[in-house]
DNA sequence: CTCCTACCTGGAACCGGTTACACACATCAT
DNA sequence: ATGATGTGTGTAACCGGTTCCAGGTAGGAG
């Protein structure tokens, strides 16, 4: 149906070998050759079969993609960070969501390595060393870090600490944590750094749990002010869950930030446009994307890394659910 | 350096075809033979490579997905609707942002094909008929409509009119409808479906232009009520802009609902979780995604097909940011 | 007039699966 | 005994590219 190389090679009166050689500057051919060769490529619009090539070759254009679930506004912004970075470099991308379950991840390893893919950029929390070495295809951790991976994070002890130091700048006495999912990594550290801080400076603590997700942020929301009603200063794991506090602090007739104060994290998009907007830690998350892709072409193209770790800095977003210094 | 079918076939002592036909239960296999291949197969730990598999077959597990922007809310949904129906049939994703470009529609088409896609899943405006035909791939139109191919989407007239309607009844009487691009038809008929109700009703209705993005929606908030300070109702063209729109109606002193009631339209996540609740048209994205697929799926396997177009309904979502009816 | 080299091209093998086909053997009815 | 039928298996071709290698031609050096 569709037409190949083959077809081309007739069309312009060569072999196939001579297409290919035109076809990727490779080896020699004639001026006058190369010409009927494009015409007939043209002429019969054809677009080589990256299957075939990525049979002989081993290695396809391919790249996997990880992510524990891309409904989650922070993950997005990850992703088109790395879309748009390897699409540039003619690379695609096959995306999977692992809900953080160690057996999904697997599962797409598995389907990565069967097509092929020339490299891995995943949001994995166990390293799957065997079967990474396994099916030898470079591979890159983003928003995750083990030791012997290179991989791309923001600083999440920074960003505890951050957030612990502004929130107490800024006068709350009791503070409560809402705690993630201490399985996530990253987000256990954000909370073992701001629970340091704040431990530290002899303020009251709570610590909360909660889900990440929108519908478990709402529903530990509902009873954070039941279990700490004198809180004066929240400090969320992640963004959402900061809004789904705000709520419910408006909603029991709380001020924002004047009796409540409230700091997030990740900075998604949506946390400039809630009111009042919400103060959070920054993660540059688009950049992070775009460095995971940059560090996994270099280990593509075998070139050296300077770093095996990259981390990016994280930075303190002042909007209107905390007060002014001061006040 | 991966194991081959070959390597298995050593192994248990038999030809790569009778391997084979174990793989796929197909023909015929004694069964102390199929029991060799399968031991071998463990032993191995063989998977068999699903590009060759794809080559020779011209149809791959790979389905083709383009949205506009993985980084609006709305498309995650729909985005993990398709992936969890297609993941449970076999199938994997290959993704693209188009960012509604048809440039990079093209070229997502494009790459598609080079890669053996057996379906493909797009948030498109234009049919690229020629293209598709060309292809010869079955596609599913999601959140989009042509006459000419399959769809998922909602309906957005209804949804448009029930936003104006609800308004109404809640008392607005000066209401501004914020106009998404209407190069993008959900949006427009939206809006034309809203400005119709709103007209023949006799109120007066401003129309104020908006990006769907984020930065566009926080821009164009800012000077919403410099043009129309009397606002007492806002029909959002989707709920970023809405939060948006919220945000500024708070900031410039403004109550909601009692000042003004604002309505969005999708019923993404945060929606729910901001302050106060965001009403809104409710779209369901993630049973667009799953229907979609199923569509596909269908149609990849040659079944008929009831229906060409799937409409599902919207749902008026009432929340905090609209007055109870009657008061 | 050689010989060497650079240029140009096509045949064939290969990547790792799948499948058409041929062949071998056993069983059973005629 | 004869052949039809059903099992079980291997050989080889094929999918559509890429690349190795061999062979042919032309031009320049010796």
């Amino acid at each position: 149906m569709a037409t190949t190389i083959r077809d081309v090679a007739k069309e312009a009166g060569v072999s196939a070998a001579t297409v290919s050689r035109v076809l990727n500057n490779s080896g020699y051919a004639h001026e006058d050759t190369r010409k009927a060769v494009l015409d007939a490529i043209q002429k019969l619009n054809y677009r080589p079969n990256e299957v075939a090539r990525s049979l002989y070759k081993q290695k396809s254009k391919l790249i996997g993609l990880i992510l524990p679930d891309i409904t989650n506004p922070f993950f997005p912004a990850l992703a088109r960070g790395v879309e748009d970075y390897l699409r540039e470099h003619g690379y695609r991308l096959i995306i999977g969501n692992s809900d953080e379950q160690l057996e999904q991840e697997i599962d797409y390893l598995d389907t990565f390595a069967q097509h092929n893919v020339v490299g891995i950029v995943a949001s994995i929390n166990e390293p799957h060393s065997d079967m990474l070495s396994d099916l030898n295809v470079p591979i890159v951790l983003l928003d995750r870090t083990v030791e012997e991976l290179p991989a791309v994070y923001a600083d999440q002890f920074e960003g505890g600490r951050l957030a612990a130091e502004k929130m107490l700048e800024r006068g709350s006495k009791e503070i409560t944590i809402i705690r993630g999912p201490i399985e996530v990594r990253p987000v256990y550290q954000r909370f073992v750094s701001s629970f340091q801080v704040l431990r530290q400076a002899g303020v009251k603590v709570h610590v909360f749990d909660s889900k990440l997700s929108f519908e478990g942020a709402s529903k530990s929301a509902s009873s954070l002010f039941e279990f700490y009603p004198n809180t004066d200063g929240i400090l969320a794991c992640n963004d959402i869950v900061a809004v789904a506090m705000m709520n419910e602090a408006q909603r029991t007739g709380r001020k924002v930030p004047e009796d409540v104060q409230i700091i997030g994290f990740d900075d998604i998009s949506i946390s400039e446009l809630v009111y009042p907007g919400l103060s959070t830690i920054r993660q540059p998350a688009y950049e992070m994307g775009e460095k995971a892709a940059e560090i996994l072409l270099k280990k593509i193209n075998q070139q050296v890394l300077d770093d095996l770790h990259c981390q990016l800095p994280v930075q303190f977003i002042e909007r209107q659910s905390t007060r002014k210094v001061g006040e």
